[in-house]
DNA sequence: ATGAAAGCGCTAACAA
DNA sequence: TTGTTAGCGCTTTCAT
């Protein structure tokens, strides 16, 4: 392995010499760096980052944790935008991307922890965060750098960005309430997570804006990984009254419900309008294209990652939570345009 | 930071001997190992990764290489089960994923080198690589430790998995040929890959075997982001005489393929049959299902993962090239039977 | 079974 | 402007 003292000994020039030209110091001459250049040149001498980050206290790595286990997360389209943003602002700042990969929570938390405690990463990007996250608790009390993306409950100081979940659902859900639609069924995703919480309550806050109740019948949660929304769309559709309307708080859980639809031979959206969230790329191909709800998840993997490296080098980042907003994107499969706004 | 001395100091014993009781060497009397433990609990030591590997020279990180920009890796659900195989692994083995993210093949390549010359990582799992590709005949003059999710041309010693992409194509194109269609479109993707090389061969052996001449002007490249697959389908739908048949080489683009056909008011499998590639979680899904070849995706992250590790543990591994059997999955789209198997 | 000491490859005071 | 020296936190001979 080429080290600095070989670069050092060709060049005629101490180690720290070489260190320095490494890190583009001002006092060197012009004349030496470029000798030592050269010399490293020739030698293909590349820095050993490790005993830099060593030295530094620094990995200049950002672990990601995706918060569900690998399986269903990769097969998300949401996670794909967010990797996208993230990975583009690593990039540009040199920061190494470490994937946390673990089978369920608690592994991951084991992992996570163990992964900022060895040094591995100096900061930590969080997805999907748990109401009452233990993981973010005991990093927050470890006063370990993280931020989330999404919101976290009870806790004071921290870093996260957001997407305006309770008023996305509103809207949605106002927009059927506008085209007369009082029997909404609502398909959420698990409890446990704040985004679901605050769709749920964007969700009621239409409702009751209309003076329609709140009717816990036409409320199912479905897994994280996708695999009953198609069993949950039957059940919603069975029931009496069957509504006239699904509001489907991810546009991949949609897949199953158009299915459950049409093979109820139902139409879309005479029979039943349908709204998602997330606005994937494939929501435009369905039959009928979907109306969703936009929101710019690449901008908040980006956002994220800034956050993330901005808050390592010390500066300050104001304000601490940032919230994107979202859109409502009218395609086919709710029907006629809305009379009011 | 808490460090193997303020252990020692607390237990009562030398540097050393803490390292001993982290790697659980035999030669430390229970008591002991016992009293260190404690130690190490009571001030909450974790070894500092980076200085270990800094004497280890080993990084005990793997990186992936997506050889294609982030985003179009990304929204293929190729990656997110490639990515779900090596992780199982990487996971298990202790190792860190790190992911490479350039916007294009150059700065990969770049990056990619440096990542491996800097010691980020021990050894790198490459996807999707080119006809005479750069960086793996870099990579390998090195000597860097890399194995290959693919098939490499003109490179005598290396590591790869891969699945039988021309016997895949070869059983795809048969079975159009068994259900009696002989004008079969084939779209494609890139020509610069060695995947998309391998599938035109299997391609091309399926009809001379039928004795059908292939023609050139039925054969489609689409881009790697997929954003011209309608555009693609619907000139092949123009061809006189119209194809009956299309060979997809990727079932994301058959999203496209489905809309080209269906907006020529063509009916499928009746007047024009499909067959994908990949057997991605959608392709139930679609109307109709699609016929396509099923390949081991995970499997062969899995493998890579593994035997990357193997290989840098300096196991020997046996044969250094693996190649996993597809299958072929009938559906709707391309109708009936065939006749002959 | 345990400790002392050297050193992994680099950086950063402090000197000169 | 450059060199000398110490040391980041750990492992690993070599002693004892």
């Amino acid at each position: 392995m080429v080290t600095i003292k070989d670069v050092a000994r060709l060049a005629n020039v101490s180690p720290s010499t070489v260190s320095r030209v490494i890190s583009d110091h001002k006092s060197i001459s012009d004349e030496t760096k470029e000798r030592v250049r050269q010399a490293m040149e020739e030698l293909g001498y590349y820095p050993n980052f490790i005993a830099r980050s060593l030295i530094k206290r620094s990995s200049h790595a950002l672990g990601l944790i995706l918060s569900r286990s690998t399986e269903s997360a990769f097969s998300n389209p949401f996670f794909a935008e967010i990797l996208r943003g993230i990975s583009k602002v690593t990039q540009k700042r040199q920061y190494t991307l470490v994937l946390s990969t673990a089978e369920n929570y608690k592994d991951e938390a084991k992992q996570c922890l163990q992964m900022v405690m060895e040094r591995r990463v100096d900061g930590l990007i969080l997805l999907a965060p748990r109401v009452n996250d233990e993981l973010i608790r005991k990093l927050a009390q470890n006063k370990h750098p993280f931020v989330v993306v999404g919101r976290v409950n009870g806790l004071q100081h921290h870093y996260a960005v957001n997407n305006d979940n309770i008023q996305a659902a509103y809207s949605a859900v106002r927009h059927l309430l506008n085209l007369g639609h009082r029997r909404i069924a609502f398909l959420n995703g698990p409890a446990e997570y704040t985004f679901c919480q605050d769709r749920y309550q964007g969700y009621c806050m239409a409702l009751r804006e209309f003076g329609v109740e709140v009717d816990e019948r036409y409320i199912r949660h479905a897994q994280i990984d996708h695999k009953d929304d198609y069993e949950l769309g039957k059940e919603l559709l069975n029931l009496k009254p069957r509504p006239t309307a699904f509001f489907v708080a991810d546009d991949l859980m949609v897949i199953g419900i158009y299915r459950a639809i049409k093979e109820a031979k139902l139409k879309i959206p005479q029979d039943v309008a349908v709204i998602g969230f997330n606005d994937d790329a494939f929501a435009t191909l369905l039959d009928p294209p979907l109306t969703t709800i936009r929101i710019p998840i690449y901008e908040m993997g980006k956002a994220a990652a800034e956050t993330m490296i901005a808050v390592l080098n010390g500066e300050e980042v104001n304000p601490p939570q940032k919230i994107l907003s979202s859109e409502l994107v009218i395609r086919e499969s709710c029907g006629a345009k809305p009379l009011s706004q």
